[in-house]
DNA sequence: ATGCCTACCAACCGATCGGTCAGTTAGTTT
DNA sequence: AAACTAACTGACCGATCGGTTGGTAGGCAT
């Protein structure tokens, strides 16, 4: 109806057209894959026909990469508003986490894409321009760990600590539904209390002092 | 050729065409899942016609269960032949990790595939026959941490130490091939080196002594 | 030799895939 | 009022999908 091509605008009541294509998309993209969705499914979701979603994207490719640059984005800008200054390592570390596992659970299908596109096989969006969002976003995290080195242990560097916390968050995220299958009976407790746990292992190792 | 129904036939040299089907539905399978596959690409690669694919395997899923099934049963193999006792909790875990990270590497298409279903939605496979091979070999590698709990510090349980250090080889894994486009300078050493750095981070923790 | 079974294949089926096209509707510009 | 444009649709395209069918080749028991 309206006559726009600003994605952007979440201000109407009734989303567009072309935003509801993109929340579609993204939701059948994280949940199945590239492969797994056909471009029917997204129109049909999006409450449009075929073509439309042609109309707005030359390809299926297109319409794909434009949903998952959209999601490092987010994640992006989430990562830009996160201020941890003036605070210990202990702390900084425990804040870091807190924020990267609730920003995995307020936008899981961006973050089920995006997950696809790190664990996946090369041959699909291999020099796609999303890495390199990727690449800078890991290294923000770097940069914040940097800041308390000092604290680190000799032989211990910022970049190893937050592919650690990175690897247990992402991992646990990917493997959640699992995991309530997995451990009905009682070997580990809730969510919250088990990144608790390994966050304490990680802070001080898990020998018992002799 | 030979009228056989054995896959466990490797004594050929001339593999059998079941086994060839076999072989390359993994390797597609688990590069490109499921959705990414078709029969017909199976079958180019084994060097057979399709209906030939069909004639071994009543349907596409059919194929699949039994790759992702063999998958299974050669890493709880693989798992059962894992002998160490008679030691502590560090020769003990690095010998683990040792272990299950030569596994990844020896087969990779394996671990590639069962990931797929770790991670992927549960909508597919859902209740399928490969969930409790998974748990076992879970509890398994919880039991051979249990043996030596008692030198673990107090809160840490042996289940949370075999999820952490599964976790941080499975995504390490998982995403080694964005870690070496990823980490091109310096941060980070070889494989071998970064766990045996995150190793021992997880034995003495991150913080300096004070 | 005859029958039987397994392995295997070319050709085919209806359905669906990504993508195109001609045409309609409606708001904007001139 | 005419011209233009973006948004949108139904019908269609060739290709490929998972799966079927009818039949051939060859080893084996009788």
């Amino acid at each position: 109806m309206v006559p726009t091509l600003l994605a952007s605008a979440y201000e109407a009541s009734e989303k567009s057209a072309l935003t509801r294509i993109l929340v579609e998309a993204e939701v059948l993209f994280a949940e199945r894959g590239f492969d797994g969705v056909s471009i029917n499914e997204v129109a049909l979701a999006a409450g449009v026909c075929k073509a439309n979603v042609f109309h707005h994207f030359a390809t299926k490719q297109e319409l794909y990469e434009r949903v998952l640059t959209q999601a490092c984005d987010i994640f992006g800008r989430s990562l830009g508003a996160l201020e941890l200054k003036e605070q210990g390592l202990a702390a900084r570390l425990r804040r870091l986490v807190e924020w990267h596992n609730a920003f995995l659970h307020q936008r899981p299908h961006g973050t089920r894409l995006i997950l696809r596109e790190l664990t996946g096989s090369p041959t699909v969006l291999e020099r796609s321009p999303v890495f390199p969002l990727i690449q800078n976003n890991f290294d923000r995290v770097v940069g914040l760990l940097n800041e308390v080195s000092d604290e680190l242990r000799e032989g211990i560097s910022p970049a190893l600590v937050a592919k650690v916390v990175l690897s247990l968050n992402l991992f646990g995220f990917q493997t959640e539904r699992v995991n309530e299958k997995l451990m009905v009976v009682g070997s580990l407790a809730t969510r919250s209390e088990l990144q608790r746990q390994w966050l304490d292992l990680l802070l001080h190792g898990i020998e018992a002092p002799h």
